[in-house]
This record gives structure tokens, C-alpha cells and sequence, in this order.
DNA sequence: CCTGTGACATAAG
DNA sequence: CCTTATGCCACAG
């Protein structure tokens, strides 16, 4: 094996769309945050390529980045979204709790794929 | 190979 | 919770 694999465009299979796997698992009403996915596939540290697959997610309808936020709860990703009430209606659509652009709650809605898977 | 980037996380103030 | 700074990592060019 090389372990000199730059460039890891294998199979297509690239760590965004590993994101958006994990994204698409997760329940209605629940949340999650950047850290614990990508802690769930094995890049903890990398936390912000989340946010950012999720940037380049644009068009993906299937991947619910609004489930998505950072750890405090805060929709952070709130400004890429087209409404910039949009994020917050989608959670409230799904009977979760927003207030000041924080969701309410976090400890019972929070999901965690490290806990759940 | 190097540089820039980014929707985080954590620490310090 | 805020700002500021640092780390950290994968990807694009």
C-alpha cells in the first residue's frame, strides 16, 4: 500500500460525502453538531470541513444542513441558507425549538451518530 | 508542494 | 455569551 495517497479522490467517495450520509441519518426534530460528525467518521479535528462540505452542498436538498449547527446549539450556518429566516422555520417545522437563532432543548433534541450508530 | 479557505472547537480575556 | 487567537484538517487551485 501507498501510504503516500494524496489526493484521496477514490471511488468518489470523498469525505463531504460522507457528511452528507451521516447528515441524511439523521431523525426528524433532532440536531447534531459539526464536531460529532465529523467525529463519527474519524476526523474530529476536522469539525469545520463538516461546515464546509456542507457549503458545497448547494443544490444537495437531501442533505438537512439545518439539522446540522455547532456545539452550543447556535445555527451558525444560518447565513448560507437562501431565507435568512429559512434555517429556523425548517427546525420549527420539525417541532424544535428556535429562539434567537439558538435551538431550545439542545440536550434532548441533540443527536449524536457516535451514541445513536 | 504551497497557499488559501472555512457553516468548528477550544482556550484565554 | 462576546471577541480574539490558535489548532486543526480536508479540499481546491
Amino acid at each position: 500500500m501507498k501510504e503516500n495517497d494524496n489526493t484521496r479522490s477514490e471511488s468518489g467517495t470523498s469525505f463531504f460525502e460522507r457528511v452528507y450520509e451521516v447528515a441524511k441519518l439523521i431523525p426528524h426534530g433532532r440536531v447534531t453538531s459539526y464536531g460529532a460528525i465529523a467525529k463519527y467518521l474519524g476526523a474530529a479535528r476536522s469539525a469545520r470541513m463538516v461546515g464546509w462540505a456542507m457549503n458545497a452542498c448547494g443544490g444537495r436538498e437531501d442533505v438537512p444542513a439545518h439539522r446540522v449547527v455547532n456545539r452550543k446549539g447556535i445555527l451558525t450556518g444560518k447565513h448560507h441558507f437562501q431565507g435568512t429566516n429559512l434555517m429556523q422555520q425548517l427546525l420549527e417545522s420539525e417541532g424544535i425549538e428556535v429562539l434567537d437563532n439558538q435551538i431550545q432543548n439542545l440536550d434532548t433534541l441533540f443527536w449524536d451518530p457516535m451514541k445513536e450508530l
